[in-house]
DNA sequence: GCATGTTTGTACTAAAAGGTACAGAAGAAA
DNA sequence: TTTCTTCTGTACCTTTTAGTACAAACATGC
């Protein structure tokens, strides 16, 4: 029956949440379970019910990010139609940490940054992540190469790894400095060069 | 004299240092004092006469860096008088980290993307770091100018900041995905795209 | 209503983190 | 040699972390 098990899975799902605002704002490392279970106000016992250990909840958190990501329920929208669609793609991320009032990074990048060579599930969780979004970035190229309007010369997932690290560092750099100005410069400086592989139409 | 009190200052030197390439290895929050105490061989007495806390030490081994940055004692050259230097320094980062097998990021990303809103003297640190680094990218930025051999267009400092952004998403990506190509492809389109910006010597 | 599985609360615990206290060795200054 | 400061080692301490144990409440199927 569909309604079964209702109650566990939205307990299960609110502590997802707040520990996924948490990490976001503080990285996993320095975020307690107890800090979890007391924002989420549950106990110990759901807690552990839930999720079989801290790493447990941190995989858990990734996977939810990445479903988001999959099936469209992202505050980010990744899905790449248009240059505009690209620009706003770049724009979203600035919004998002001008919202958090430039304390924070990006959520995937600060949990990537805190792996170390004993959180192997966990690089690979974060790994999978930027594996998706790079697809649905090269993708946009792909079609706009389809159509003759992008240059063939750099390959579409060679773009799409630039698009990704322009937008990760200039994030970082914005967490650091506290200031949206060096994210907003990075940002426009990368729209620029890939802007420059496009195919002018008539010209 | 200046042979006084050598013996005190070498256990301080190497305790940074030791603390220096944990904080790289795993982060300065999953570093204990402990682990540190225990890598340079020294004890608690030690450790607490030269730090008056943990927050202290990460003070001093960011100092230590912005130092060597500042008298040229870091193992990249910040000092870049041509388009030649700049591409060394952008690949003198792709090399840092194949060195440790892809499994580091930037020793200053690292550190900075760790921060939270209660760290903000160490926050500060990291910021100055950056901000002696764009500096440094800058002048190149700014001599090229001063000969004609750069259009004026962007800001040297909007330049100087892209620069750092995607060397820094683009050792975030490496580690993250534990591979160098992508590190590779977005510092060769980041170098593309500011070699651009060069006015052409009789053309 | 009873058996079964799910969900939640409370108490406890071992280990680690981050220090403090303080004694004593070692080096320079007088 | 004594005196002062610097340097080093050990023992101890409190709080936090990351759990475990286990009982009780609740829901569901029959």
């Amino acid at each position: 029956m569909k309604t079964r098990f209702v109650k566990g899975a939205e307990t299960r799902l609110r502590i997802i949440r707040v520990a996924a605002d948490l990490f976001h704002k503080q990285g996993a490392r320095s975020t307690s379970p107890d800090q979890v279970i007391e924002a989420s106000r549950t106990g110990k016992g759901q807690f552990y019910h839930y999720f079989k250990s801290k790493e447990g909840l941190v995989h858990e958190v990734l996977h939810t990010y990445l479903d988001e990501i999959k099936n469209g329920a992202s505050p980010v929208n990744y899905e790449i139609n248009s240059w505009k669609d690209l620009e706003k793609w770049f724009l979203a991320h600035v919004e998002l940490q001008k919202h958090y009032e430039m304390t924070r990074g990006c959520p995937f990048g600060t949990m990537g940054n805190e792996v170390t060579e004993s959180d192997e599930l966990i690089r690979q969780d974060v790994s999978l992540i930027f594996e998706v979004i790079k697809n649905k970035l090269a993708a946009f190229f792909m079609k706009e190469k389809a159509k003759g309007r992008l240059v063939k010369k750099p390959d579409e997932e060679e773009l799409a790894d630039f698009c990704i690290a322009t937008i990760q560092g200039a994030m970082l750099l914005g967490k650091i400095k506290r200031d949206s100005r060096p994210v907003e410069t990075a940002v426009r400086q990368g729209m620029i060069h890939l802007r420059r592989f496009a195919v002018l139409p008539g010209r």
